[in-house]
DNA sequence: CACCAGATCCTCT
DNA sequence: GAGGATCTGGTGG
């Protein structure tokens, strides 16, 4: 494995760029919460503003507080029975929505109770439990000393696909969802 | 306090 | 690819 070489991105101005931006930029990189961690291989962009999908623009108290606290905070909130995590950027957020396992794959595998490495954190409320994110963790900030959650620097370059957005009803269709091109661990092809 | 819509997941087919 | 499980926050009475 690569711990020595991963570079953790500590520094705010990384996520201070607009949802769209940020989320190009996370793709590749490596999303790690204690000695759990997986590449990120699909998100999806949502904005503050003309964007009816996204919680904060609909009013949702957690979402417009989490955008409020600025880049870098973390937005973990219920979706159905399990929670979904977002990253603040710019006046919007990235949903993080698939991720590679990488490190501690096995306590992955077990969390969830798979055996399937391409499909123990393929969505939003996997990767969170394969993680061990909680609520309790929303409003924390991934720059900030000490956080559980952190982000890694992706290594290599890598082609990103782009696409419509998965499972919303409202603002259907903009291009908002990228993805690793040819990742075998997304959600959705 | 009741109702409703939803940024999902899993199990079949 | 379709359908059901099942819970949280927002909204209105």
């Amino acid at each position: 494995m690569k711990h020595l070489e991963m570079v953790r991105l500590a520094d705010r101005a990384f996520f201070d760029r607009t949802p769209e931006v940020l989320a190009r930029a996370l793709v590749g990189c490596v999303l790690r919460c204690g000695e759990v961690g997986g590449r990120i291989v699909e998100v999806e962009a949502y904005l503050g503003v003309d964007d009816e999908a996204s919680h904060s623009v609909r009013g949702m108290r957690a979402a417009v507080a989490a955008l409020e606290a600025g880049p870098g905070t973390l937005y973990v909130h219920p979706m159905r029975q399990y929670v979904g995590v977002d990253i603040v950027g710019r006046g919007g957020m990235v949903l993080i929505r698939a991720l590679e396992p990488v490190e501690g794959v096995g306590t992955m595998l077990e969390r969830v109770g798979g055996v399937d490495e391409t499909r123990v954190a393929n969505g939003p409320g996997k990767l969170c439990r394969a993680l061990g994110i909680t609520r309790a963790m929303n409003g924390l900030n991934v720059v900030a000393e000490g956080c559980p959650v952190q982000v890694y620097a992706g290594e290599g370059a890598h082609e990103i696909g782009v696409g419509p957005r998965v499972g919303i009803n409202r603002s259907v269709g903009l291009p908002l969802r990228f993805t690793l091109a040819g990742s075998g661990f997304l959600s959705r092809k």
